[in-house]
DNA sequence: TTTGATAATGATAATCATTACCAAAAAGGT
DNA sequence: ACCTTTTTGGTAATGATTATCATTATCAAA
């Protein structure tokens, strides 16, 4: 696990590397998932029984701020995170919610006629109200397949 | 206040009309801005010092449900509430909000261009995933034209 | 290597928006 | 006015996230 392309970042920003960093942040890179705090604590629990929920937080939120990580609200009540784009061949995409079972699909296939539209929306409203837009969410909400045989 | 254009709808689904209804119901329609239940609590405190805040949110859930009005959540741990399109003029729209002040802005503007998009990009996705599109979510993030001068 | 200043951790308690409970009050048909 | 059913409002409970703070780990310097 020595890899050393996001030490360095780590330490770059005068951050100390430590084992439930590391744990947090591999456990998170072998994921497609959208993993909850609690959710990371049991898999990282499972191996390192000894590191904290609090710490758990406390690490998200640090690899948010560092840009490792992007953190998610879908509508369950908790945060949920995944890495972010650029790391292990990840892009920009958005989501797929099913209301029904909480299924939630990540897509990027329509990201070129998206983007197109995302742009020239941005600028319209750069201008109209004199807003700096820095970031975007979009979110599908419907039934997933199979809850709509139910 | 004795309109009965939205009373008729209430008794229709078995409803009992009720003082706290007609006044949550009221304040919510006269406001542009996007309550929370705590501040409509305040905001109705003002005249109907008896009606509690449990009140509050169990008839903010109803009028959700019925359609009257819309739950947003914009990031800052609580729910908001604003008047469902078709009420008042209201038009579908989404928002810009400010992440220094929490300034949230409405904006319809550029509906003809995103809808076209979403529509585009709700029938792809419907297709590919198989997945039943019945709502989205867009919102914008940003600096408003105060923040960006601090 | 040991040391020491400082950052990080983890157990626990505190927050705070939202819900659950339940006895009392209000609605509306008779 | 009466009766049945809803609705209400005070209070306690919930559950995710944060704050506290004494203890431990990290890492640059000696
Ligand atoms: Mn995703
Ligand atoms: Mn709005
Ligand atoms: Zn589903
Ligand atoms: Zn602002």
């Amino acid at each position: 696990m020595g890899e050393r392309w996001w030490h360095r970042k780590f330490r770059g920003c005068g951050y100390r590397l430590t084992v439930p960093r590391e744990v947090i942040f591999t456990v998170l890179s072998k994921t497609s998932k959208h993993l909850s705090a609690e959710e990371i604590y049991i898999e990282v629990h499972k191996t390192y029984p000894a590191i904290g929920l609090t710490t758990i937080y406390r690490t998200l939120e640090l690899l948010v701020e560092m840009g490792f990580i992007l953190k998610f609200d879908f509508g369950d009540k908790r945060a949920r995170y995944e890495l972010a784009e650029g790391l292990q061949g990840k892009q920009h995409h958005h989501h797929l919610l099913c209301t029904d079972c909480g299924k939630i699909i990540d897509y990027t296939d329509f990201a070129k006629e998206e983007k197109e539209l995302l742009g020239q929306t941005e600028k319209g409203l750069s201008e109209k109200f004199n807003f700096k837009i820095t970031n975007h969410l979009i979110q599908f909400y419907g039934l997933c397949s199979k809850c709509q045989k139910k």
